[in-house]
DNA sequence: CGGACCATGTAATCGGTTACATGATTGC
DNA sequence: GCAATCATGTAACCGATTACATGGTCCG
């Protein structure tokens, strides 16, 4: 299981609440790894009993605010994880699901759902696009930098290869679906 | 949820007994929906409660042997989820977790990992090639193959991205190693 | 006759999702 | 004062994973 080394990493880079915490996951490291604030919170509470993590309630914040900071053995932790192999990672992509249905008992109107799927990779790139420009646009990057932009790269490679792929689906499914109207002529 | 409909999918191109049906899935729609076998027969054992389709216990074959036939109510169903509009795809990778993590606490030795990950992507490639040459290679493709080759070049069009971006990744993780170590000389 | 594989299941556990619940603070 | 958002949780459910369990058949 990754999550809890997920939020080390996190809490590393900076220390912060719960909630925070779930906010910054939204806008980086949520991108590649999903996780709702139940599940953070939940997390956050094994981490501390393991000695992982310590929280202290933040004086002049609300009421019942914590910040979260990694401990020794935290850290450990972390490096025990990242030397040990990553699982290999398994794809669930329910378009292809119903491309198959498409097949088997199709014409289903497929078309509509690829459009949408188009749409969304495009807008999904244009983000990571304006992230590149606004994070990584300096002449010399730090080695954090360097590595960040490695994994954003990732990010856009994936959506313009999907974006490319969507578009050859289109084309193929129109001219399927021509064809079957002009034969039942 | 979607597995139901992957397995009436693939039963409506084969009707088959569960286990045929978990071995099917481990060379087709697994790719890109994984299922274990229990998976499957508690799905089956559902759809079955549900309607949606009918098994008999095939004679002359193996005790206890079931041969699961898709009805019209699963038939239905399939059309209708086909309709839907699917949830967006979520990633999930650990290998992205793991750089972060060197960004964050490395050096790590992440190389090894990544030459790990680059040796299976070619080796998924390497698989989905074989299957393109075997199963589509043909000057004209029927409708349902026309459709399976656009699936199948999804995960070609996946592999070779990833390929390349972990070539990428190698040549910055070995630079940013070889400038620590000439820095801290 | 023994090992590989066919074939089907139960049980326990765990992670993920969703709904519900509560109360404080900030800003209009 | 009221709405939005900060901040933290509980509870229920469900799907996925793993371990365990059973017995038949095919082939050498």
């Amino acid at each position: 299981m990754s999550l809890p080394h997920a939020l080390l990493t996190s809490l590393i880079e900076k220390p912060c609440s719960g909630y925070e915490l779930a906010r910054r996951f939204d806008k980086s490291i949520g991108y590649f790894w999903h996780a709702t604030h139940q599940q953070i919170y939940r997390e956050l509470a094994r981490m501390e009993e393991n000695g992982w993590v310590s929280s202290s309630e933040v004086e002049g914040g609300r009421a019942g605010k914590k910040r979260f900071e990694v401990l020794p053995a935290g850290r450990a932790e972390l490096q025990r994880w990242a030397a040990e192999s990553a699982a290999p990672l398994r794809l669930r992509d329910e378009l292809m699901l119903k491309l198959r249905a498409e097949a088997a008992i199709g014409p289903l109107g497929i078309s509509e759902e690829l459009e949408k799927r188009l749409h969304l990779h495009e807008q999904e790139l244009a983000n990571y696009r304006t992230i590149e420009e606004r994070d990584f646009n300096a002449p010399s990057l730090s080695r954090e930098n360097e590595i960040h932009y490695l994994i954003l790269k990732a990010g856009i490679a994936y959506e313009e290869g999907r974006i490319q792929w969507t578009k050859e689906a289109l084309a193929v499914i129109h001219k399927l679906d021509n064809n079957s109207q002009t034969s039942s002529r």
